[in-house]
DNA sequence: GACCAGATTGTCT
DNA sequence: GACAATCTGGTCA
């Protein structure tokens, strides 16, 4: 893990689509006082403004949205169904309002940690979905805001990739579910569902 | 294994 | 006042 590189905010400034599928297989690193926390992603979703009635910013700016509109790069938390959090990463350019929003990663360092923060033990059920990684990482509102590239919360990658992508439809919402905007990596045990 | 109901609160209409 | 980019724990097979 020594020769991570992490992304710049030109890696988020490109097509959401792209940022989406790019993402699977890159590392997700959060240092907090308690340890440090890394999973590798390995399931996203891409919410485009345009065209996307799932995607929270499809009716402009509200006061919960205000980051999705921030310059890309921007961390995106926000609270659902009152208990949970997701977490996403705003991408293409300042203003237009879009994000990938991350679903399942690997656990690969801080794994006792993220056990504890989790309370199960099950190395799949750590990370399996987008309000438990956000749990086992430590993620909170706080983030909320931050960059991806200065914050405590970070994005890098290291070596090629040689994996397949798998795109589907997306999970778990109303409208815009028959768009094909979900990614995962081929074969990986962690994603939130096969 | 599959299916289903309940939890619980910020945000928007 | 209704709903939401979900998870968990229960039941039934």
């Amino acid at each position: 893990m020594s020769k991570l590189r992490i992304y710049q905010p030109e890696f988020y400034s490109k097509n959401t689509v792209e940022v989406a599928r790019e993402l699977l297989g890159t590392f997700l690193i959060h240092e907090t006082e308690e340890g440090v926390t890394v999973g590798k992603i390995v399931e996203t979703e891409a919410y485009l403004c345009s065209k996307d009635p799932a995607c929270h910013a499809a009716n402009g700016m509200t006061n919960r949205n205000e980051p999705m509109f921030g310059p890309p790069g921007t961390v995106y938390v926000y609270q659902i169904y009152g208990i949970y959090m997701c977490f996403n990463a705003v991408t293409n350019r300042e203003g237009v309002g879009e994000a990938v929003l991350i679903r399942a990663l690997e656990p690969v360092d801080g794994i006792t940690l993220m056990q504890k923060r989790r309370g199960k033990t099950t190395l799949k059920d750590l990370c399996s979905g987008p309000a438990k990684l956000v749990i086992a990482m430590g993620i909170t509102m706080d983030l909320n805001g931050t960059s991806l590239y200065t914050g405590p919360l970070k994005i890098g990658y290291e070596g090629g990739k040689n994996f397949g992508i798998h795109t589907t439809t997306r999970i778990g919402i109303s409208e815009g579910a028959e768009l094909p905007l979900r990614f995962y990596m081929e074969g990986n045990s962690y994603i939130s569902k096969k």
